[in-house]
DNA sequence: ATTCCACTTGCAACAGAGTTGCAAAACGAT
DNA sequence: ATCGTTTTGCAACTCTGTTGCAAGTGGAAT
């Protein structure tokens, strides 16, 4: 991972520092996209100031590597661009009950036919429902109920 | 407008103030989603308390009358659910010139095929990119310096 | 290896969106 | 008109994210 991190640096020309590849070794361990806090959470004790990966974070969406994702808890969230195409990031799926998202990578989806005179640069979906694990859980419930 | 206001609330059963009158003029006038800040300058300098704008469009989106959008400017953004379908939001566009964000109500697009063991209530497709109106100001512009 | 300077970092203080507790006011059923 | 419940406004607060500034660091040049 770390390998990789130095490498992700180096292609976009940033000094190569101690929170940079901690922020990034983070991303690369996780399949989900990690708010500040999470990110921090994840790399323990040592983790860089909260600044700190806020400014990191910019600058590698500067650089393509990092996209933003906005979920529906009013707090920004980061994950590797890697899988995403020209035009559009993978859809994220967030479930209603555990509230955890995921990212939806497998899944192709056709891009919106814009009406005359738009450019589309982005596109973002994103779903909500229940995962498979909490609709699991349910089904249990409701025969342990009848 | 005051006339579709007063059917919403009785609809849902919900108590006929001026504020939630208000708040659902606001929404009625408008073709893109709100935040509580643009309800209340929509409104005037009668406008309900912030407070009462966020609870009382909290409990329209209870009663399903009212979708939350989340668009990428970190603030929530509220409209009314009449043109959504059942799993389906309208998609929203917002143009990364001039920050303005509307609803592409027209547009149909197609569920994503969510792998098994998902189950989708809502999918919502935000895009961005450059709108019409900027479009053509960037285009005078640029003949204008050829 | 040392020097040097631009780039980075951490801290503290701040900004803006949204929430909560509580007392006062208003709805609407009787 | 009365009364209990619901609603509102205010102030104080929480949380996410940002800014200014002084101190620290990477790495290119010597």
């Amino acid at each position: 991972m770390n390998e990789r991190a130095i490498k992700l640096l180096r292609s976009v020309q940033l000094r190569q520092t101690d929170p940079r590849l901690a922020i990034l070794r983070a991303l690369l361990e996780t399949d989900t996209p990690l708010t500040q806090e999470q990110i921090a959470d994840q790399i323990g004790p040592d983790a860089p100031n909260k600044t700190t990966i806020y400014r990191t974070l910019t600058q590698l969406i500067e650089k393509n590597l990092v996209h933003q994702a906005y979920l529906d808890d009013r707090t920004a969230h980061f994950e590797l661009a890697h899988h995403c195409g020209e035009h559009q990031c993978h859809p994220h799926f967030t479930c209603r009950q555990c509230r955890k998202t995921q990212c939806l990578t497998g899944i192709k989806s056709p891009l919106v036919q814009l009406p005359e005179g738009f450019v589309m640069q982005r596109q973002q979906i994103h779903i909500d429902g229940i995962c498979p694990d909490c609709r699991t859980i349910n089904k249990t419930k409701e025969i342990g109920r009848v």
